[in-house]
This record gives structure tokens, C-alpha cells and sequence, in this order.
DNA sequence: TGTGGAAAAATGGCATACAATTTTCGATAG
DNA sequence: CTATCGAAAATTGTATGCCATTTTTCCACA
């Protein structure tokens, strides 16, 4: 029963994911949610032959998308009812919904106050993205010695995309490659917990990733990053892998720090 | 078939009843359960000192610790409206608390067919306890670096309770002791991201890992590569320190998949 | 004995009601 | 005018009943 190499193949419209779906992989697609709008995908009724993903999920995915799209602000209070009623659901599965982000750390829920969307600290994020370096150096580790070839001519092709998406300048597209990378690197390693665990922490950073990647001018620096770690990959060097993603965290909190405005980098 | 009544009076009765004050210490971000105290009043509301916690969350912990327990075992299908009638709270804050431990992986949701004790397979294990290892190889890096001289004699004292255990051949004790070194260590770190993905982690191994230490002959031999451990600690050697808290998990596999009876350890 | 399908049971979801708590805001005193 | 206290309003927490959907059980029937 285990799905071992269609990560990449299926990754990107998973069907139901039991442990609440940490998947970014459509995030802001095309037809997307547009929840603030009035249509939104939580109520949706019958879609041709709709994923019957539970409502609960669904909500969380739509909240999920509102934060990372600024629709939500780090810091606001979310009210239940204001927001069961723009999102057409009762306050039932909002609250359920709620519990999971809050579980995945996107949102804070305090007693008798409601929740609150997350807002990190520069500090915090930096402990996100040390967390991230050791989950992806271990991923590299584990990927150079399991992934089958098919899975590393995949990463390369993925990394053609990212540099037709940098050639024609759109960031968006760029950043959302620059994630599958990773996410498919993640996947080769064979370690669910891992991968979860990954995507867990991803999420909690996405937003202000996305923010920096759409600010910084030095957008593109990745690229160089990546080359490297696609060559390593494909040498199947293991240490070496597992060092250079790890030190790519490193400088994506380089420019993260340098949108937040920390002075010392530690 | 319906056994309900009688979950909390096992839990009364049998050997565990200590138990419940070990676990899960500092496992929510916030506003933590503190399942000593926390987890019998869910099913007793009238309690006095009226409790101050949601009750979503003071169910969870009573759930987390049945199952930490073996009240409810691996696999086991979590019946809403029997397990609600046992802890006499309603349904609403139940599902929420199943929502709370789907998210933490304790247990699995599957669509319109309930909840189940999550069941890992030794593989998964395995998984799992690489994860734990690089994030535990991380803490001893920062630990190694950050910590004050205050919190390394803590670990020592907590290290000499372990001894104490051992010689009295207490194996709870043992295994409390063992768990609260690392909780130490981890928070040395100084990166809440860190310890709170490592205690998620660690609560979905907690119960295998009680199991293999009442079961395995060898429960004490993590006395020796704690010696190191703590030596590297208190010589602040990072590098050492981060080395040997990820081999600590690799041995931690030796003794699991024993019990467990996998052939190759991969 | 095997199969189809109806009945039963369980979960998914909604709405309402009420309790507990926080927040708001106005009245009063200094 | 400001500060503080407290009642009212707003918001979250919990319980309960209801129905829809899906799964499971199991009995009739071939």
C-alpha cells in the first residue's frame, strides 16, 4: 500500500490527507480560492466529482490560503462568526478547522479570546529555519542513496522550470519551483515523518518567505544555491547534499532577516 | 462489546496510574495541559478549583494519556458517542480533541469511519526516530553553545536521579528520568520551534518506547552513552555533543526493533 | 453457501441555546 | 478632565438535538 515514488507524480492535487492538509502544492493556482471574494472553495457544492474532503479540511485550506495571501494579518483576531458566515459555514467546523492550523502552528488559539493568526518573531522564524536546515540536510542524506533516477531527472526538470520562471522575471512562478524543489527532494527521502514534519514547519514560514522573495532584489540567488545541490543530487554525494541544503537555509535567512530588518544576523 | 465503563477504572487500577504525570510535559506551545492534574478532572467536571483549561483540551490529554497507557491500543477504533458517555463531556469538544491529536499524530481520522489509534509500522518507527535524531543532534549544537551553567548541573542532577532509578531498578522512574535529560537538553536550545517539533515527535514514539524499556533487557545500557553525553555537555563541546545525541537514537532503534522483531535494522 | 440490499449504526455537519469569560464603554468619584 | 469601577455587550466554550451521508451489519433469497 505504499506510494512510495508517486510523490512527485501525484504531488500536486493529493487527494485526502488524513493529517490535515499541510500541501501547498496549488497554492494560489489559477482557479483558486479567492475566498474574501464571497466564492470560495469550502462551499462549493458538487464539483465534477468533487474531492469529498471534509468540511473541517476544506475550511483549514481556505483560512490556510487567506494567511498566506495577507487576507488574514499576522496578528488579527479571527472571529468565529464574521468568519463562518463570510466562509458559509457554521461555526462547528470553523472551530475544528481552527484547531488544526492552530496545530500547525499558522494560527495561536488563546482561552477564551479566540484565535489569533501567527506572528513570528525574527527570532522564532530563525528557529524555523534552523529547524528546516537539520529536516532538509537529512532529507539530502537520505535522497543522494535512495532516490531512483527517474526522481533526480525530475528534480532537474523541475530546476529547468525554475530558470524559465526566473528568465521571464515572474517571482511567483519562480518561488513556486523553487518549493516543489525542495518538496521533491523531501519526498526521495522515503520518511513520512519526515516529510511531514517538513511540510509542518514550510508552512509556518511560507508566508514570509513569499513576502521576501517578492521583496528581496536579489531574488534570483538561488539559483547558483541550487545548482549545486542539483550536482550533488545527481553525484549522489551524500555529505555533500546534506551540507549544502542545510547551508541554503542558511542564506534564504539572510534575506529573510534583511526584509525583517534584523540588524545582527547571528 | 461495549466496554465503556470501564476505561478510567483500568486506568485507576492498573500499574500506570503514576504515569500520567510524566508525560507530554510541555507538549502544547501554550496553555499546557498539564495532564497531572489535568487529565482525571475531565472526567470528573465538579472538581473542585474549577478547571481553567478548555475542556477540548483537557479531553485530549485524558485521551492522550489512555492511549499512552494502553487503554486504547494501536489500531483501535475510537468510538464518539462511547468514549464521550466515558469521559462524560459532550461530542463537540470530543471531535475537537480528536481534530487536537489527529494533528499530533496520535491518532488517524478517516473519513466517516471514525478515529484510530495511530499504528506506526516499524519503518515508520524507524523514520520517526531519524527525525528525532537530527533535531536532538541540533538541540546539543545550541545547547552545547547557549546553555547556562545552571541548566548543565541540572542535567547532571537529573542524571544522577537516573542513576538512582537504575540502581533501584525502577524502571518508570528510569524511563521518566531518561525522558526528562533530553526535555533538559532540548530546551537548552533556546528555539521553541525545536522543542516543540521534537515533542511532537517524541509523544508519537512515547508509547513504543515505554513498551521496548519495560520489555528490553538491555533498559539500562543508555546509561553509558549518557555519561558522554553529559560530558560532552558540560566540556561545551558542540560538535561532540551533536554527535553523539543522534547516535543515542540510532541505539534507541537497536533496542525498538528488537522488541519489535525486525530482521535488518537497516 | 454466496450475494444483494435493506436496516442499523456511526460519523459529518448544522443550528440553537445557554454558560463562561472577556471586552467595551459609560457612569461616577476624585 | 482623568481614572476607576462595574454593568452591559460581545465573543468564545459547551451541550444538545437533528438530519445527511457513509459505513457496517446481517438477513432474506437465490
Amino acid at each position: 500500500m505504499r506510494k512510495a515514488g508517486s510523490y512527485i507524480r501525484n504531488g500536486m492535487q493529493n487527494e485526502f490527507v488524513a493529517f490535515g492538509a499541510l500541501c501547498y502544492a496549488g497554492f494560489m493556482t489559477e482557479g483558486s480560492v479567492s475566498t474574501a471574494q464571497g466564492d470560495q472553495a469550502a462551499t462549493r457544492p458538487d464539483d465534477a466529482g468533487g474531492p469529498r474532503l471534509p468540511l473541517t479540511q476544506r475550511v483549514a485550506g481556505a483560512i490556510r490560503d487567506m494567511i498566506v495571501q495577507d487576507q488574514l494579518k499576522p496578528g488579527e483576531r479571527i472571529r468565529e462568526r464574521a468568519l463562518s458566515e463570510v466562509l458559509k459555514v457554521s461555526r462547528t467546523p470553523l472551530r475544528e478547522a481552527l484547531k488544526l492550523l492552530s496545530a500547525e502552528g499558522l494560527v495561536e488559539i488563546l482561552p477564551h479570546r479566540g484565535a489569533v493568526v501567527a506572528n513570528p518573531e525574527p527570532q522564532e522564524i530563525y528557529g524555523k529555519l534552523q529547524v528546516l536546515g537539520v529536516l532538509e540536510s537529512l532529507a539530502g542524506e537520505l535522497a543522494a542513496v535512495q532516490a531512483t533516477d527517474e526522481e533526480i531527472s525530475e528534480v532537474r526538470a523541475l530546476h529547468f522550470e525554475m530558470l524559465a520562471s526566473y528568465t521571464r522575471k515572474n517571482r511567483l512562478e519562480y518561488f513556486k519551483a523553487n518549493q516543489k524543489i525542495h518538496r521533491a527532494i523531501l519526498s526521495c527521502s522515503r520518511n513520512e515523518a519526515l516529510i511531514e514534519t517538513h511540510s509542518r514547519i514550510n508552512a509556518q514560514l511560507y508566508r514570509v518567505r513569499y513576502q521576501s522573495n517578492l521583496r528581496n532584489r536579489k531574488w534570483q540567488s538561488a539559483i547558483e544555491e541550487h545548482e549545486d545541490i542539483l550536482h550533488a543530487l545527481e553525484a549522489r554525494d551524500s555529505g555533500r547534499l546534506s551540507a549544502l541544503l542545510r547551508a541554503h537555509l542558511g542564506s534564504t535567512w539572510a534575506k529573510v532577516s534583511e526584509m525583517l530588518g534584523v540588524s545582527g544576523s547571528e
